[in-house]
DNA sequence: CGGCTGGCGTCGT
DNA sequence: TACGACGCCAGCC
């Protein structure tokens, strides 16, 4: 199974209404410093509804980037009832899911 | 809080 | 096949 495989598959993990990181989400699939390179594997992403590549949300609080704008990534969150501010996340690590 | 650098896989020459 | 650029970062200064 290839990287973007395990990825996404971790990702499912997470329940809808917690997020994770992408240096949780790296880690989780055997990288110990790919972030970047999962980002990258989120913004190939061939399944944009199945993957929630929504939840994954940068180490600092921020939502970070998003393929089809961070504005529709903050609306998704908001709709499985996680606020945003000025795109950040509140309270965020008290929804961050632990592998 | 803004800026710079490090580190990793994928993609396009 | 090999090399360099790039991306939805992270962390230090």
């Amino acid at each position: 199974m290839n990287l973007e495989q395990k990825i996404y598959k971790k990702l499912l993990e997470v329940p809808k209404g917690q997020i994770t990181t992408y240096g949780e989400l790296a880690k989780a699939v055997g990288l110990k410093n790919g972030q970047r390179a999962v980002g990258k594997i989120m913004n190939k992403n061939p399944h944009p509804v199945i993957i929630p590549c929504h939840r994954v949300v940068m180490s600092t609080g921020k939502i970070g980037g998003y393929a089809y704008g961070k504005h529709v990534k903050a609306k998704m969150l908001s709709d499985e009832g996680i606020e945003i501010k000025d795109g950040k996340i509140l309270d965020w690590e008290d929804r961050v899911y632990r592998f």
